[in-house]
Order: structure tokens, then C-alpha cells, then sequence
DNA sequence: GACAAAGTGAACCGATCTGTACATTTATAG
DNA sequence: CTATAAATGTACAGATCGGTTCACTTTGTC
């Protein structure tokens, strides 16, 4: 119970933090944005670091939760769900606000992989990783966890692509390459 | 002729911005770390962001001629060449003090699609792709610029994962899918 | 050796940074 | 109503931010 406010200041700050990076947003700026009070931002957070992560594991929820749920409504059995992925990447990469990886750009602005930050980040793309390997195993193509890791190169590979902006559809190039590498893998 | 100092504070400029972020790299740290005043270089570049510039531009010549020159030391024929990159981008992940692609990094520091900064890193990312189609072309593979397009997704997931550090060669999964991809796009 | 260009060091500007202190107001209970 | 908890606004601390000023020293050239 008792929800409201510090779920509150996660949500918004989460938007504040994606659309203009972490170093780059300050603490003045979140009350502006989030009307929430700074004193009470400390009451809940020690640190800025503290409130990054919260707002990650929100991200990280929030993000996994869509993807997982559009690509079982885009697809039914598993080897097309994989290649939905790329489909649900593409409705991503045209959303009007589309800015990127937030996991990305979290290691990118706190290399240092002893960073709880960058360590935060990487969870996330490990999960994405057994996620994906389940549904390669259901889908009984061979060497499924080499396949997935594959596919999600691709899949990382059109969301920094996208986001740069120099290429017109990287999510339907990298649809069309994991379809040429399942049936590659396939017998 | 006149080379030394300007040249010589973009190039240490160059290490302190890629070990330690852009945001998070102040103009007293790196008089600090090259050891030169301040007075000098706002004498050479009138703002942080106009020495990031030229520290990218240093970077977009280092980093491609680099990669250039080892695939042709590493391969002679055009199809191989193509293989070859992901053999050097190992090499390159396995250095010491590897942190990711600067032009990410930069893209995901300013985001705005719109900013100077972010836009030359797209330049970068343009010119690999350019080269690139080149050698498949080269290579005579049917529809050499979707090859070389999800090739070079596979090099920027390769990129980023091995950045994030939560695979054990992301490199060589990459190199294995490229393969794929050339096997089956080749009659 | 003289002169100009290039580089130096340190102080300084106003703004902003993360984080704290404190007195006050607003909700939520019993 | 009253006691308690939660949230607020503001001012502030100390450090750092990007950038400027200025008097001085080094360097290269004729």
C-alpha cells in the first residue's frame, strides 16, 4: 500500500532522465519537472545514484513487460516470435520521443563496470538474454543460446542505429537478417 | 607545419573524454590531465563543445583508418575482408582500457538529433557504412548495401554488449552471423 | 639581442552541481 | 480534534561547472 508519491517521482523522473540524460539532469531540475519537492526527493533517495537505479528497475520493468507482451500478440508460435521482435523494435524506433537504449546510455554515461549503474544495466540485457534463449529452446532450433545471442546483437545493434538516425529502417535490416540466420540454423 | 600544442591537447583530450565521459570531464580536469592551461585552450576553441568536435574528428580518422588497415592485413579478397572486421573489433575489445564506441557515447550524451555533436557522430557511422558497401560490392554479393547494413548492426551490438560485459565473446557470435548472413545471401 | 607569438598560472565570474537544514504546511490517522 | 507522518519552500553549504581576465614567461625568428 501507500503508493503516490515516491512511485510518482520514479515515473516522472524516469522521463526527465531519458529524454535528457543523467549528467545532464540536475536535481533542481527533476523538482521543476516532477513538482516534487527536493526535500522530499532526499527523504526518499540518499543519493542521486540511489534514485538512477530505482528509475532503472522501473525501466527495465516497464520495457521488458511491453516487449514480452507485444511480441505474443504479434506472433503465436515461438520462431515467429523471435522474429516479431524485430517488429515490435520497429513500432518502438517511430514512437515520437524515441531516444535510445536508457540501459545503453546508463553504461555509456557510468562506464566503470564496478559502477552499481553499469551493473544495473547489464542485468537488464542478461535477462533479455534468458528470456529470449527460453523461447529459442521452445522453438527447438539448435544451438539456441549462440542463435539468441545473435539475435540480440541485431537487436542492439538497430536500437543504436535507430537512434543515430543515419539509416532508414534498421529494425526491418535486422528482421531480414535473423530471418536469413534462423533459417540458416535451421536443418 | 605548427603542429605540437593544439594537436597535442586533442589528442590527450581524446583518452580523458573516452575513459571518462563527456559530462563528467570538466575543463580543470583536463588541464590537470594534458598538463596544459586553460588560457591555451580557449585560445584553440572557444567552447567544451567545440574541442569535443575536433576530438571526434580525431577519433573518426584514427578509429577508421585503424580498422581499415587491419582488415586488409587480415584478409586480401573483398568477401573475407567483410569477414575479417569482427576479428579486428575483437582485437579491440580485448585492449586494456576498452569503453565503447566514442560515437555512441557521444550520441547518447547529446541526444538531441539536432546538436553539432550528435550529428558527427552520425557522419562517422555514414563513412563505415560508405567503405563498407565499397567491399561487398566488391565482393559482387547480391544487394551489397542491405549486407552491409546488417553487417554493421552486428558490429554495433557488438560494440555495445561488449561494452556491457554480460557475454563472453560477442565478437566472434557476431563473426559466426556474419558468415551466416554472406552464405545465404550468395547464390 | 630584440620582437612578436604562444603559452602559463592564478584569480575570478556567475551559474549550477549534489546534498542539507529548518521552519511550515498538508494529509492521514485514532 | 488531535497526534503523527509526509510533503513543502527556501535558504544555504561547499564544490565544481564553463568561460574570462591579466600580468607574466617561454619560445621561435630575423
Amino acid at each position: 500500500m501507500r503508493p503516490t508519491k515516491r512511485d510518482e517521482l520514479v515515473q516522472k523522473a524516469l522521463q526527465v532522465f531519458y529524454q535528457n540524460g543523467f549528467h545532464a539532469t540536475g536535481m533542481d531540475m527533476l523538482v521543476k519537472e516532477t513538482g516534487i519537492s527536493k526535500t522530499s526527493m532526499y527523504k526518499h533517495f540518499r543519493t542521486k545514484d540511489d534514485l538512477i537505479l530505482a528509475v532503472l528497475r522501473l525501466r527495465d520493468e516497464y520495457f521488458r513487460n511491453w516487449l514480452y507482451r507485444r511480441i505474443e500478440e504479434l506472433a503465436d508460435i515461438p520462431i515467429e516470435q523471435l522474429i516479431a521482435m524485430f517488429d515490435a523494435l520497429e513500432e518502438w524506433f517511430d514512437e515520437p520521443g524515441y531516444k535510445g537504449c536508457m540501459f545503453i546510455k546508463a553504461s555509456s554515461e557510468y562506464q566503470d563496470s564496478s559502477h552499481p549503474i553499469h551493473n544495473q544495466a547489464a542485468d537488464h540485457k542478461r535477462m533479455l538474454e534468458i528470456h529470449f534463449t527460453a523461447i529459442a529452446m521452445k522453438a527447438g532450433l539448435p544451438n539456441p543460446k549462440l542463435l539468441t545471442r545473435q539475435l540480440l546483437l541485431l537487436k542492439e545493434g538497430a536500437i543504436v542505429t535507430a537512434h543515430l538516425g543515419h539509416t532508414e529502417n534498421p529494425a526491418q535490416d535486422a528482421k531480414k537478417a535473423a530471418i536469413a540466420l534462423i533459417e540458416a540454423s535451421s536443418p
